[in-house]
RNA sequence: GGUCCCGUAGUGUAGCGGUCAACAUGCCUGCCUGUCACGCAGGAGAUCGCGGGUUCGAAUCCCGUCGGGACCGCCA
């Protein structure tokens, strides 16, 4: 018998007494002397062999030699375990396989860190040797979460009647957005074509083309630095729509995550998703991606403390700033003056010049450094604003607008999670909508897509997309889950005249948009339908599923914050003869030169 | 481009100016018939990321550099 008739992790009670060949990797030998055993592991799990003397001698004779990570290959009975040996923390604990007969497939060395869930392997060890990571059931179960979530999303959109079509990947480099990742042509000396960022323009041509429903599970290239969250390459789920309203299609979106969640998590999610504009996430929530899943909400106090004797407040509201605030309940007695003073360095990074903070004493009393510019009838009306109580703590920034919103939310994002206020069980979707068409670039003393330049305006802004440009909201929708952007969206543009003033509008001469955008241009005159999509990120998706908070965990080979691989030392110099087959020299500045290279010469 | 944190046996950490760099775990050897974080005894294993400086003396202080991470800018 050679063939393989069990996974270990599926033995159940109801197959004692039958003979099992198993093969997988040995986690753990345990060894007795007279009887050893082996912690054997496949995909499915792991289950418990026994070899004893009195059973089989030879069998015992070669288990001595296994180490961990070996491939062996059992024969043996699966028996169930006496009272007392039950092992609760194993799936297959009830039972275990008495071997008669062992082989070694292939022997392992001494590994870099244990094979177990709660490695505490440095994450760069872990990258150098991933292949090695991956084999943690903790990391498998992340990538079968993976795999679940694509597949349902592909069975889903194909119930609804979309067609997976793949775009080039090797394309014309664009204006607008992220730096492209180009690789150059050997056929065309000097030229490059450029990975793409998204399949933007080929996703609304297939709608030209009539295909009215298009999705793609499609890797995404941006060479811009990178967070915990944001890889180089990434991998969207990519949809268009002809002929769908924006209602229809939010609509069949909350229907495709209210299922996924109910599929792979077994949660359930209730639907519609709340609507917020981008103004009020802003104010609200200091983010356009809020966390809806604590409370303690921007408010607003520029009117409130205007005419206070606190200059700070009163002139930064009179040069046009604005003055908001966080209450953070019950933490007065747990946060002395110098914690507190402290927490300026969280709002300094966005700009904010401090942080200023109130202690509640009472319903009708605050203590702190600047309590004295607050008289009593400010002071009540600040508690009453904030609904305050004995105990909270009142924080404050006076700044930019932006800045107040932006570092308050920060702010706020900090405390929710060292004071533990999320529920890591709740999946909190919204719909972040009428974000601004543009924005005004200063570095680039020009107007740029927030979205993208293919994104309709809201109808009865249009007018104003050359008057007040910054005041055109567009007809885009983000979807946010539990602090993270999911992914966006927008009904686009179908008509050649709609896109050419959004291209005037970004500043494109008429000569620049058709030599970069011509071919799109012409295919609008085609009878074009009126289209609309959205993109989702993956591996977010599947980050926020897994519960991680890194998106390295959810990519089986990712790229470090540096964007190189510490498996394979990607990116690396290449051989003179490919740079002579594309033309190509390399001129790296002096300043850029690493030692090696240096060295090298 | 910027700010901050980290780099010491295979792995994770301690040591933060003064013998032979410590602990845990892993590894190797031996013993052990019911372990499951097995146990017991013994052993091997570290140019303290790299370069320079300060000092009688540097893992320790300073500067630079490389690598990893977080964030701001950037990026939807």
């Amino acid at each position: 018998m050679n063939e393989r008739t069990h996974l270990c992790g599926n033995l159940t009670e109801s197959m004692i007494g039958q003979t099992v060949q198993l093969k997988g990797w040995v986690k753990k030998r345990r060894d007795l002397g007279q009887v050893i055993f082996v912690d054997l592991r496949d995909r499915a799990g792991i289950v418990q062999v026994v070899f004893n003397v009195e059973e089989n001698p030879e069998a015992l004779e070669t288990a001595e030699q296994i180490r961990n990570e070996y491939v062996i290959e059992v024969t043996g009975t699966v028996i169930k375990r006496e009272a007392g040996t039950i092992n609760e923390n194993l799936a297959t604990g009830t039972i275990e396989v008495t071997a008669d007969h062992v082989s070694i497939l292939n022997r392992s060395k001494g590994l870099p860190f244990m094979i177990e869930d709660d490695s505490d392997a440095s994450e760069d060890v872990r990258l150098r040797h991933r292949y090695l990571d991956l084999r943690r059931p903790e990391m498998q179960n992340t990538m079968k979460l993976r795999h679940q979530t694509t597949k349902f999303i592909r069975d889903f959109l194909d119930e609804e009647a979309f067609l997976e079509i793949e775009t080039p990947m090797l394309n014309k480099s664009t204006p607008e957005g992220a730096r492209d990742y180009l690789v150059p042509s050997r056929v065309h000396p000097g030229s490059f074509y450029a990975l793409p960022q998204s399949p933007q323009i080929f996703k609304q041509l297939l709608m030209v083309s009539g295909f009215e429903r298009y999705f793609q599970i499609v890797r995404c290239f941006r060479d811009e630095d990178l967070r915990a969250d944001r890889q180089p390459e990434f991998t969207q789920v990519d949809i268009e729509t002809s002929f769908l309203g924006k209602e229809d299609l939010l609509a069949m979106m909350e229907s495709m995550m209210t299922k996924l969640l109910k599929k792979v998590k077994g949660v359930d999610v209730e639907g519609p998703f709340p609507r917020m504009s981008y103004n009020e996430a802003m104010e609200r929530y200091g983010s356009d991606k809020p966390d809806t899943r604590f409370e303690m909400e921007l408010v607003e106090l520029s009117e409130l403390v205007q005419d206070s004797g606190f200059k700070v407040f009163s002139s930064t509201v009179e040069n046009g700033g604005a003055v908001k605030g966080i209450c953070v309940k019950g933490i007065a007695d747990d946060y002395s003056r110098k914690d507190l003073d402290a927490l300026s360095s969280v709002v300094e990074v966005y700009g904010a010049k401090g942080l200023a903070w109130l202690k509640i004493e009472s319903e009708t009393e605050v203590k702190g450094p600047i309590a004295k510019f607050f008289d009593e009838t400010k002071q009540r009306a600040l508690i009453d604003t904030f609904a305050a109580e004995a105990g909270d703590v009142l924080f404050f920034v006076a700044d930019k607008r932006s800045v107040v919103n932006d570092s308050l939310g920060a702010l706020r994002i900090k405390f929710a999670k060292d004071l533990n206020l999320i529920d890591y069980n709740q999946f909190n979707f919204l719909w972040v909508t009428e974000f601004p068409l543009l924005s005004y670039d200063e570095d680039a003393d020009r107007y740029v897509a927030e979205h993208h330049p293919f994104t309709r305006p809201v109808k009865e802004d249009e007018e104003r997309l050359t008057s007040e440009p910054e005041n055109v909201r567009a007809e885009a929708y983000d979807l946010v889950l539990n602090g993270y952007e999911l992914g966006g969206g927008s009904q686009r543009i179908y008509e050649r005249e709609l896109q050419e003033q959004m291209f005037q509008a970004l500043g494109f001469s008429d000569e620049e948009a058709k030599e970069k955008f011509g071919f799109l241009l012409d295919a609008f005159e085609y009878g074009t339908p009126p289209h609309g999509g959205i993109a989702l990120g993956l591996d977010r998706l599947v980050m926020i599923l897994a519960g991680r908070d890194n998106l390295r965990d959810t990519i089986a080979f990712p790229k470090t914050a540096s964007a190189s691989c510490l498996m394979t030392n990607a990116p690396g110099e290449v051989d003179p003869g490919q740079l002579d087959e594309l033309q190509l020299s390399v001129n790296v500045r002096e300043d850029e030169q690493t030692e090696s290279q240096a060295s090298e010469e």
